[in-house]
DNA sequence: CTAGGCGCTGGAGCGCACTCCAGCGCAAGC
DNA sequence: GCTTGCGCTGGAGTGCGCTCCAGCGCCTAG
């Protein structure tokens, strides 16, 4: 019997990587970036992660997949060492990064609305026979105007 | 009078970078590299950009920005090349492009109600006067707790 | 005639965010 | 008591996508 068969309540690394998609050692290098506060270890040097520390890593992940950099990430998780006083810190810079969001939304949707246009395009030359300037194309062409492979 | 008065269709580098966002290095680069098409030059050397060219370039932007990498946006960059013939091959490399836009924008919305809801969080927090553990804090703190820059 | 502005090429350098060892320790199972 | 598995550290390496020269040429204006 082990001291972890008497904790159930800390993870492994392993776990955690599998459970937030980070692998193992991002996870490390994360920590030793202050990306993720330093981890508590076993008795035997390993981090143990508390079970509520996967919903954190969640939200960091969440932050940097957004393009969150790592310097304003670190920012975040250094503000979360202050506790409740940096509440308030850590709701603007999360408020800040929703606005960068729906600014990714917009550029997204727009560059979407590009790519459907000119897939439309395309789609009415192949149904038309036609080539970018409008002309008919020949019978051979058009054979492998239609291929999409 | 110079040649390129006589032919004012034609636009230099840097009235393409300034249309399109792309640095005039970004520009020669995507040349070299395949993700634009072989400019013509003017008699000096110069390239010679050609006034629809723009709308290319920016359609070569927005698969960049929404992630196509620059191997396949060679790719279909490569096809342009072979003109009508490929329409059908470019508009399935798009309609690939596009079901990834999709999923970038389930990805983004959901990251965002993370973050949205993280708020919340932080606000009823602050507005309670509470700790991450439903503790009320003590004055000093709770004053602390409503700063946020 | 020369100085400034723009552009050209080839190649080196850079920033970011990981990713991948080498070499080690500990603990458990066979 | 040896192998297997997992984890540790420090540090080097990687991939991507530009970005930044140095050194040059060609116009045009003064």
């Amino acid at each position: 019997m082990t001291i972890s068969s008497l904790r159930p309540t800390g993870l492994g690394i392993r776990e955690v990587s599998e459970r937030t998609g980070l692998s193992v050692d991002t996870l490390r290098w994360y920590e030793k970036e202050g990306l993720l506060p330093p981890m508590p270890r076993g008795g035997d040097g390993r981090r143990v992660y508390p079970e509520r520390m996967v919903e954190f890593v969640e939200l960091v992940v969440a932050l940097r997949r957004t393009g969150l950099s790592v310097a304003d990430t670190r920012s975040f998780v250094e503000l979360a060492d202050e506790g409740a006083a940096s509440h308030g810190r850590r709701m603007a810079l999360l408020e800040r990064q929703r606005e960068d969001i729906h600014e990714q939304q917009r550029r997204l949707a727009a560059d979407l609305a590009a790519v459907d246009t000119k897939i439309t395009h395309y789609r009415e030359l192949i149904a038309a026979g036609l080539d970018c300037d409008g002309l008919p194309v020949d019978e051979t062409t058009a054979v492998r105007q239609r291929r999409t492979a």
